[in-house]
DNA sequence: TGCGTCAATGCAAGCGCTTACATGCACCTG
DNA sequence: CAGGTGCATGTAAGCGCTTGCATTGACGCA
C-alpha cells in the first residue's frame, strides 16, 4: 500500500525528527520558556512591554535554540518588512556601488535592510525586478533614472509604493528625484571645451536607449555647441558603445580614424574616458597636445590616470544618503515631495587643453 | 459598543475598500476568474496542470489586477524561496562586484533571486547579516573567506543551510570553498620579486583581522622570503591600512620615509597599489627605476595605470559562476563536496623591475 | 447503459508569526 | 474589605499562499 506510512501509530504528529534538522519556531521557544508565543513575540519586538524576569528567560532560550524569526511569516502577519529595495543598472559600475553603499549605511542606521537587484540596463528586466522586490515586501524603492516601462510605473502606483528616482534631476519630470541635471552638467563641461577653441568634437556615449542619463549628457553637448553657433549634426561625431574600458578604447580608435580628426573626445563617463586615454597612449597620440579627452562622474580612476582626467564631479555619497532620507520620510508619511538637485562641479585637470593650432 | 462594526448588514466581508489601496490577493484573482485559489496558484506555479482555457482566463485577471504573489506568504506555505544570499565585505571593491555579477547571472539562469548584503569587514555585522538572510529564507549562501564568528558557523550548521566559501582556497580548511590559494599566489609573486634582486621589501596590507585573504597574502610574502634565506622580521616592512587609493598613497609615503628605503613595495591589492603608484609619481620617484610596485587581483585599473601594474590575475567571473553551480548542486542534494581551486596567473607588467644597483 | 479511470478543479489545513482583545492578578482607594 | 485600576500575559484569529486529498464529470470500454 502506498499510504500506510501515515502515523497511525499514535506517535506525535508534530515534530517529524525533533531537534535534528527542525528549525526552531516561536512556539518552540515559547514552550521551552514556559510562556505563550505572544510573550516571546513581544520580547523580540517590544521588549519594554515584558517584565525583565520573563524577558531574560525567553532570551536565554532564544539563544540556546538559535532561534531566528521567519521573515516571511513576520511580514505576513505584521504587514511591513523594514526592507527597502534598490535597482541599479549594474553592480560593476563604481558610481552606483558608491552611492548604494551610502544609501545602505543610512538605511542601516534606521534599522532597515536593503535588497539590491540589478537590471543590466534592460527596462523589461527592471520591471521584473520591481515586481520581485514588491512581492518581497519592499516598503520603498530606489530607482535610477526616469526611463522605464509604463507598466513599471503603473505597478508602483497601484501598490502605492514610495520610490525615488536617483542619479538624475530633470526639472521637467514630475517624479520625486534626487540627483543632478545631467544635461546642464555636460553642457557646462562642453562650454569649457569650446572655450578652449575646439570645434570638431568626438563624443563617446553610453548606449542611450533606456538610459536618460546618457541621453541627457549627449543633449548637453549639443546644447553647448548650438549656443556656440556650431551644428551638432555636422561638427559632432558620435559613437555609442557599451560600458567598459576596452569599449572606450575601441571607440577612441575609431574616432581617430576619421578625417578630419576631432580635436577633443568627450566621453559619457570616466570609464570610457579612461579607455580612450589608454588607447591614445597606445597610439602615441599626445593628450592633451594632439587630442583632449574629458570624462564624467569623477570616479577614483579619474585622478589616478595620467594625465589626470578632466571630468565632472558628482556627489555620489550625498545622493545615496539623501535618497535614503527621502524614502524614510516618505514612508513615515512626511510629505517630502520636493525633488533635490545636487550640485556638480567641473574638475579641470590635465586632459583638456587648447585645440591644436589655437595657441 | 465597541464591536458593533461587525458586518451584520450582509455586506461582503472581504474587501474593505475594494480596488483602492488594496493589494490584490490570490483570492481576489480567484473570485474574479470564477475559480478556486488552488487553481490560480497552480496557474502560477505548475501551469501544465491546468487546462489551457482556465489558465488563459486566470492569467487575464492576473494581468488586469496587476497581481503579484506575496513572497512571504509563498515562502511560508511552500517552505522554499528560490532565493540565495551573498554576503560580501563591501560593494565598493570591484573584485567582489564582478564576481558577484557572474554569480547572479548564473543564478538568474536558474530562476533564483539573489539577495546581497555587505558586512563592512565586520564579523559581528556579518553574523547579523547571515541571520537576516536565513530569516529571509535564503536557500543557500555565498560567503567570502573563512574568517567569521563561531556563532555564524553554528547558525549555518544548525539550520543546515548550504553555503560555499569563495575567494579562497585553503587546503587545510574543511569547508567547501571555491577560489585560489592566496598564500601560494602571493608567494609566487614574491618569489619573482626576489628573483629581481630585491631584498628590502615594503608591504602594504589590507587590515588582517577578520580577513584571512589579507593574512594569507602577507604570509605568502614571508614564505617566499624565508625560502630565499631572508628574515621577514628584519627585511620586511609592513603597513596595514584600510581599503582605498588614498590609503595606499599614504602608506607608500610612509614607507618611502624609512631608511633604508625598501626597493620594492608589494601591495595586498591593486587599489592600494594604484594609490602607491600615484603617490610615487607625485613624489617624483621612478617606478620601477627606483622602486618597484606590485598589486594583487588584476582589476581593470591594473592595466590602465602607467606604468602598468605587475599583479596577480584572479578569475573573478569563473569564481562567481562556479560558486553558483556549487550551491545549486548542493541544494539539489548532489553531493558536490569537493572544494575547487582556481588557477591564478602572475601578470608581469611594468611596475616590477630589478632592484636598483642589481644590474 | 453502467462502471472504472483519470484529468481538472475545489476544499481546507496549515506554514510561523503579530496583535486585538480577554484574562488574571497585585495593588490601591474609599 | 469590596471594587476599581492597570500591568503582564495568554488566547486565538488571521496574514496570503501551497498542496494533499476529495470531488466532479467526461470519456472509454465491456
Amino acid at each position: 500500500m502506498i499510504s500506510d506510512d501515515q502515523n497511525a501509530d499514535g506517535s506525535d504528529p508534530a515534530s517529524p525528527r525533533s531537534q535534528d534538522d527542525m528549525v526552531p519556531t516561536l512556539e518552540d521557544v515559547a514552550r521551552r520558556a514556559g510562556v505563550s508565543t505572544a510573550t516571546v513575540s513581544r520580547c523580540l519586538n517590544t521588549p519594554e512591554r515584558v517584565v525583565s524576569d520573563t524577558r531574560k528567560r525567553v532570551m536565554k532560550v532564544v539563544q540556546e535554540l538559535g532561534y531566528a524569526p521567519n521573515f516571511g511569516a513576520r511580514a505576513l502577519a505584521a504587514r511591513r518588512t523594514n526592507t527597502f529595495g534598490a535597482i541599479i543598472p549594474t553592480m560593476e559600475n563604481a558610481i552606483f556601488a558608491r552611492g548604494l553603499q551610502a544609501f545602505q549605511e543610512e538605511l542601516g542606521l534606521n534599522g532597515i535592510t536593503l535588497l539590491v537587484a540589478s537590471s543590466s540596463y534592460s527596462p523589461e528586466l527592471e520591471e521584473a525586478q520591481i515586481s520581485a522586490l514588491i512581492a518581497r515586501g519592499a516598503d520603498a524603492l530606489l530607482l535610477i533614472g526616469h526611463d522605464r516601462t509604463r507598466q513599471s510605473y503603473a505597478l508602483l502606483d497601484r501598490r502605492n509604493i514610495p520610490y525615488v528616482v536617483a542619479w538624475v534631476f530633470d526639472p521637467e519630470m514630475p517624479r520625486l528625484s534626487i540627483g543632478f541635471d545631467n544635461r546642464k552638467a555636460m553642457q557646462g563641461l562642453a562650454a569649457q571645451v569650446l572655450a578652449e577653441g575646439h570645434r570638431r568634437i568626438g563624443f563617446i556615449s553610453a548606449e542611450r536607449t533606456g538610459n536618460d542619463r546618457a541621453r541627457d549628457r549627449y543633449k548637453g553637448v549639443c546644447d553647448a555647441m548650438r549656443a556656440a553657433g556650431l551644428d551638432p549634426d555636422a561638427d559632432l561625431q558620435l559613437i555609442e558603445t557599451e560600458y567598459g574600458i576596452g569599449k572606450g578604447a575601441q571607440a577612441f580608435e575609431k574616432l581617430m580614424a576619421a578625417t578630419p580628426r576631432p580635436t577633443v573626445v568627450m566621453c559619457g563617463n570616466d570609464v570610457l574616458a579612461a579607455g580612450a586615454l589608454s588607447q591614445a597612449r597606445r597610439m602615441g597620440i599626445a593628450v592633451p597636445g594632439e587630442v583632449s579627452i574629458t570624462g564624467f562622474d569623477d570616479v577614483e580612476i579619474a585622478e589616478l590616470v595620467s594625465p589626470a582626467l578632466t571630468t565632472v564631479h558628482v556627489p555620489h555619497r550625498e545622493m545615496g544618503r539623501g535618497a535614503a532620507r527621502l524614502l524614510l520620510a516618505l514612508r513615515a508619511g512626511e510629505g517630502t515631495r520636493e525633488s533635490v538637485e545636487l550640485p556638480v562641479e567641473i574638475r579641470l585637470r590635465e586632459t583638456l587643453g587648447p585645440a591644436p593650432g589655437t595657441a
